[in-house]
DNA sequence: AATTTTATATACGGTTCGTATGTGAAATGT
DNA sequence: ACATTTCACATACGAACCGTATATAAAATT
């Protein structure tokens, strides 16, 4: 069977990466020895330096995954609200939730920054970001929202919605502790809105 | 001379710890040798590890440094305002400019979470977190702020000041940028007052 | 079919961490 | 005051890991 290059190399991407979101988020960034990640996907890390560069490209490439399917799964759930605004409100509510599960939280929460640096200027541009950032700036449009600056407003809406997570996640009991860090967080994304007559 | 053995013991640990701050500033944690940091205060790795067990454990004792630092200095700017209303808006405001100071942002907010896990189960206990509840509860007894769980409410203030200032600091021109997030912030801030009648 | 490319495997060197052991000075007791 | 013990720190050692340099075999190209 004459298996072509281009394939098998994709193929090898996606193992790696796969491997790599595993072990990264059960043994954390630093702890995860290459040799037995590449390993775990049947490869060594020839096929991983090759392919990667180093161990930070792995992680960025396993990040901008993983930041690409939670923009596509807030835009989707923000999509599905009413309006922009409960839209944003049911946005903020997704990445608390999102940010619950193990690999996000410890990869793109915890190790993605200490690592890659600050998330507004990662390869992937953070697409979390442009999401909450895009549907800011409709609802500035919209005179909705106080005339901010919509990327300061999205900047500071996802970084109280992931460190409630964080929050959430180290608790003893984080089914209870989640409504209640949703409701500030709704009391909190209120304060954009423009004053009532 | 002599010296009594308590005495030169505290000495050491303030060598090493001055050394840690300055290093992993400027290196990152998981960059800094153990071996350049000791040596940089006059010691080896012995002293290192009887002090502070491991790496690890010298981050820690930085850290809460650190935390502390930035805990006295947000009480004594939130106690200088007219009222704990402004007193909570000019400690986060503190926060955000404290957090453009490389060693905040390096060690406390990119490193520490990494390393030693979620602010809130830091050996510090986290201090910073600390004087911002207290004043959160202050406001919600005086019937200023809605009556939100002091906590949840501490962690996403906290999380959205820190979190700007990791985005201010990463940004090419951070004096023109600093005064967009404390704007963003303030209105943020407000979402917790009471509705006015 | 011969030659070139290249994706991956293998081999190696350098660095780093944590522990195990050694040592000399302060602390303690008689 | 001297002998003994404690312990803070230095030194020595082993294991792990990363990144690069080199080798190889299979696909691509001519």
């Amino acid at each position: 069977m004459v298996r072509k290059r281009s394939e098998t190399m994709q193929e090898n991407r996606v193992k790696l990466i796969a491997a790599a979101r595993k072990t990264f988020a059960e043994k954390g960034y630093s702890a995860a020895s290459m040799d037995e990640l590449t390993a775990d996907a049947g490869l060594t890390r020839g096929a991983l330096y090759h392919n990667f560069g180093d161990k930070r490209g792995l992680l960025a490439a396993v990040v901008d995954q993983i930041d690409t399917e939670m923009a596509v799964r807030a835009q989707e759930i923000g999509a599905r609200a009413g309006n922009d605004w409960q839209g944003l409100l049911a946005e903020g509510a997704a990445y608390i939730e999102m940010a619950l599960n193990p690999e996000v939280q410890r990869i793109v929460l915890l190790d993605g920054p200490a690592v890659l640096g600050d998330p507004s200027q990662w390869p992937s541009q953070n697409n979390c970001l442009q999401v909450t950032r895009s549907t800011v700036e409709r609802l500035i449009a919209q005179g909705i929202l106080k005339p901010l600056d919509p990327e300061a407003a999205a900047r500071l809406l996802s970084g109280a919605a992931l460190n409630a997570a964080l929050w959430i996640a180290a608790s003893q009991d984080p089914q209870s502790v989640l409504p209640k860090a949703v409701e500030a967080f709704r009391a909190l994304a209120a304060g954009l809105l423009v004053e009532r007559l």
